[in-house]
DNA sequence: ATTATCTATAGATCTATAGATAATGC
DNA sequence: ATTATCTATAGATCTATAGATAATGC
């Protein structure tokens, strides 16, 4: 499993992070995925990216999908459980929606490569990917929840369907980091408060939101605590 | 130019919309890229799908990055024209912010294919693709611009960036689509008036949406009146 | 014996060009 | 003569499999 350990040598040195050569794949992928495009990057251009022959690849992946599929899984798994954690705590509608939305955009804004850029590809569509898909409507269907809450929490007169724009905004920061690195300044401009609270604003809450964030924070680091959350923050993938 | 006129007749008969060939390429082209992907749409699948033979593409585009190109200029031409319109207009902020994203939200959510899918493509970094960026980046500038003219006027507190969030929550409209035609039900939620709404909440505007929302509709009326954007409402590409 | 790599390659594409052909237009 | 199509194909990929090789682990 380990890079240094049974089987035959590389040829070339490594040249990504990771522990496992299956990881060292995962962020060459993933580097190469959100560049250059799932489809135009090729198996060959993976296995050079890591310092791999292609044949390679196929001893720990079945296939270009798998890889795919697996970077995936890695960006919803995470938001999902936690996610789940928020909606558990005793606390106020607006308090779960901001800290859901925070935490998912912070998640966004910092991990190492944009992987929501791929959210929209037309290959996604395939049964291959159905348990991907499901997991993100789950969350998604979680938002909308937690954004109802708050609606009734604070009787707020807003349009219906507004509970689905809490989720697409914390989405947003998926475009602002390509146009970022497609030359447009703004790229730090998008931090997680600002995305949070614009969640709770269009959702009808008025008041002072200092208060609302500390809570959340609160909420956030309760939900993390002592989880397998910890030690990943920050993996990035 | 013309589909029946000068030229050898084609073995196949007509199997798109459109008045040239030129057009029913580029509707094929359309459904194909949006949902088999960039990338994984061939040219013979563009061919067959409009009916043509493989090679007979090139005496229209002289390669499958010029057919993109011509569809994602499609998509920015029109609201950067009624954009600049409506920021010529003498009324509030409040109501030309609206009025903006009302006409874009609408137009991507009743376009024929959802091309706005395919602003995030990597192959867009290309110097190729360097014009459509800048009128892109023109509209986002366009919007920014307005929306602090909003916060201006309201004396809104809101968190400096959040001028950014009228044009990326018009670009919500994009990802609703894609996953109402991934199987999740919220195609119609997400209509005009919705984003719009949020557009000025997120800026800070507290007040009844009704009179706004009239006014708006006045102003797009009068900058679409008479120009060449009357005759092509609903034109979709 | 097991593992992780390597070399070599079959089979299936895909893009773009060269040159022929069958209409219309003058 | 001009135009829009057609047929044929060169050259460049790209994915995945078969089988050999060079380590470690027992």
């Amino acid at each position: 499993m380990s890079v240094t350990g049974a089987g035959r040598p590389r040829l070339a040195t490594k040249k990504r992070p990771g522990d496992t050569a299956r990881e060292e794949i995962l962020d060459a992928s993933a580097e190469l995925f959100t560049t250059r495009g799932y489809t135009n990057t090729s198996t060959r251009m993976i296995a050079d990216a890591v310092g791999l022959r292609q044949a390679s690849l196929y001893h720990h992946f079945s296939n270009k999908d798998d890889i795919l599929d697996s970077l995936l899984s890695g960006t919803v798994d995470e938001p999902l459980a936690v996610g789940q954690g928020i909606q558990g705590v005793e606390e106020s509608a607006v308090v779960k929606m901001y800290a859901m939305a925070w935490f998912d955009a912070d998640q966004l804004s910092r991990s190492r490569w944009n992987l929501g850029a791929l959210y929209l590809l037309p290959e996604l569509r395939t049964d291959r990917f159905g348990s991907f898909r499901e997991s993100r409507f789950t969350l998604m269907n979680l938002y909308a929840t937690i954004a109802g809450g708050v609606v009734l929490e604070l009787e707020s007169d807003v349009p219906t369907g507004t509970e689905e724009l809490p989720f697409r905004l914390v989405e947003t920061i998926v475009n602002g980091r390509a146009d970022s690195e497609n030359g447009r300044g703004s790229a730090g401009l998008h931090h997680a408060p600002l995305i949070a609270t614009a969640a709770v604003r269009v959702l009808g809450f008025p008041g002072d939101i200092d208060g609302i964030h500390d809570r959340a924070v609160r909420v956030v680091g309760d939900v993390t605590a002592g989880s397998i959350f910890e030690k990943k923050a920050g993996h990035g993938q």
